[in-house]
DNA sequence: TGGTGAATTCATCGCTTGCTGAGTTGTATG
DNA sequence: CATACAACTCAGCAAGCGATGAATTCACCA
C-alpha cells in the first residue's frame, strides 16, 4: 500500500535554468514549530484588503503565504469560511472609542475621529479593515460585519452621551461619517483626504459628530 | 464553403417537455428595429448594480438581456469595455446638484441633500450610480468615475459659494458625506438609514453640509 | 519503538470564465 | 439582382477557478 509516488524523491539535477524561486518543499510536514495557519490568514487579509474577495484566487493566497494551495483547505475548508476569519476585526475600535468617550463633552467628536483614523492607521489592524470594507459592497457577510461593527462599538461608546430624539438615526449617520472618510480616504481615495492629517481631518469633522450629538434645531 | 451546419433547419419536432422558456431564435439577424446594443447596455447595469464586476459574467448579461453571449463581445469587444461603458452616469446629478445651488443659501445644505437623494431615487439611473458605487470599492476605474464625478459635480455648483481656507478639503468633505449616505442608505443598508425620509435625512445632513460650507471655527 | 494523527505537497477533477471563428440571416446599396 | 455589411447563434477553446484524495513526512504519546 505504501508504493512510490510516479516520480520518486529523485535529487533533482538541478539544471542551471531553475533559480528555485520560492523555495520548493519537497512534501511533508515540515519541522519545528507549526504557524502556517496564522501565516495564511495574514496572506488572505493582505490579498482580500488589496483586490477584494472575487478577484482573490486561493492559489493566490497560498503563494503569498508560500505554501501549497492545498494547505488553505486543509485549514480552513473553504474560500468563503476563510474570508469569513479574516473579517474578524480586532477589538481595537470599541476600546478606543469607548476610551475616547469616556472623557469630557467638549471635543468628544474630534476625539472619536482620532481614534478612529488611529486603529485605521495601526498596521496590524488595517488589513482586516480594509477587506471587510473593500468587500461590504459586494459581499453580504462582509457588509453584515461592518454593519454591526459600526453600530455597535458606537452604541456602545456613546449611548450613555445621546439623548434625545431619533439616536438610532444618530448613531447611524456618525457611523456613516466614519464609514464615509474611511472610504474616501482609503478606498477611493478622494483627493486631498487621504493626505490630510488626522488633526486636520478631527478638526473639520469633531464639529459634525458634536452636531448628530447634540442637535441645535431638533428635527421638525 | 456554404455547407448546412451539422445541425440542418429542421424544424424541431418540440416534444412537450421543452417549454421553450426564453424564446429561442433560430439565428441570424431578427428583422425590425435594432435595439439590442442598448438591452444589453440596460441588462449590463442592472447585473453590474446588483452583484459587482467580478461576480457578474458575460452569460448572466447576455441571458438578463435574452441575446446570445457572443453578441455582447460582438457590440462592446470585452467584458471591460462593457462595464466600462455601464459607468457612464447619467447628466442628472451635476444638473440637480447646480439647480440646488443656485437659490438662496439659507437651507443649502439641506438642499443639496435633497437633489441627492432625488438622483438616487430616480428609477432611470439607478442601476448606473449604484454599479459605479458597488463597483467602486474593486475596480480602479470605478472609483475614479466617482472621484471625478463627486469632485467635479460639487465644485461646478459650489465653487462660487464656497470660500475661505482648504476649500478643496471642504468640498472632498462634502461629497464624502453625500457618498457615504448612499453607501449606508443603499449598499450597506445601515439601519434606519434605508428607510428614512429624504425629508429627516435632510433636515439631518444638511446642518453638516453648511458646516462645511461655513466653519463656525476656522481650522487652527 | 511503534503507531496515530497532523502538516504538507502533488496531481487532478469538474466547472465556469472570457473570448473567438465560422456560419446564417436580415438590411441596405449599387 | 448581386454584393456587402451588420446582426445574430452555435460550438468550442484555453485558462483559471475551487475543491478533493492520495501519498509523504514529521511530532508526539503510549
Amino acid at each position: 500500500m505504501t508504493l512510490p509516488r510516479s516520480t520518486p524523491p529523485e535529487p533533482q539535477p538541478q539544471p542551471p535554468e531553475t533559480p528555485q524561486p520560492p523555495q520548493r518543499h519537497p512534501g511533508g510536514r515540515r519541522p519545528g514549530e507549526n504557524r502556517t495557519r496564522e501565516q495564511i490568514l495574514d496572506a488572505a487579509r493582505e490579498c482580500f484588503a488589496e483586490r477584494g474577495y472575487d478577484a482573490t484566487s486561493v492559489r493566490r493566497i497560498a503563494e503569498t503565504a508560500g505554501v501549497d494551495q492545498a494547505l488553505v483547505h486543509h485549514f480552513y475548508g473553504t474560500k468563503e469560511k476563510l474570508f469569513l476569519n479574516a473579517l474578524e476585526i480586532p477589538l481595537r475600535m470599541p476600546e478606543a472609542l469607548a476610551e475616547a468617550a469616556a472623557g469630557d463633552r467638549v471635543g468628544l467628536g474630534s476625539r472619536i475621529v482620532l481614534a478612529h483614523l488611529r486603529v485605521w492607521e495601526d498596521a496590524s489592524a488595517r488589513p482586516a479593515m480594509m477587506t471587510t470594507l473593500r468587500s461590504a459592497a459586494t459581499h453580504r457577510s462582509a457588509a453584515a460585519v461592518l454593519r454591526d461593527y459600526a453600530k455597535g462599538s458606537i452604541r456602545e461608546a456613546l449611548g450613555k452621551v445621546i439623548t434625545g430624539e431619533d439616536v438610532e438615526l444618530r448613531i447611524a449617520l456618525i457611523a456613516t461619517t466614519l464609514i464615509g472618510l474611511s472610504l474616501t480616504r482609503h478606498l477611493v481615495r478622494l483627493d486631498p483626504v487621504p493626505d490630510t492629517s488626522p488633526q486636520e481631518l478631527a478638526a473639520r469633522l469633531g464639529p459634525v459628530i458634536d452636531l448628530h450629538l447634540d442637535p441645535v434645531t431638533p428635527a421638525a
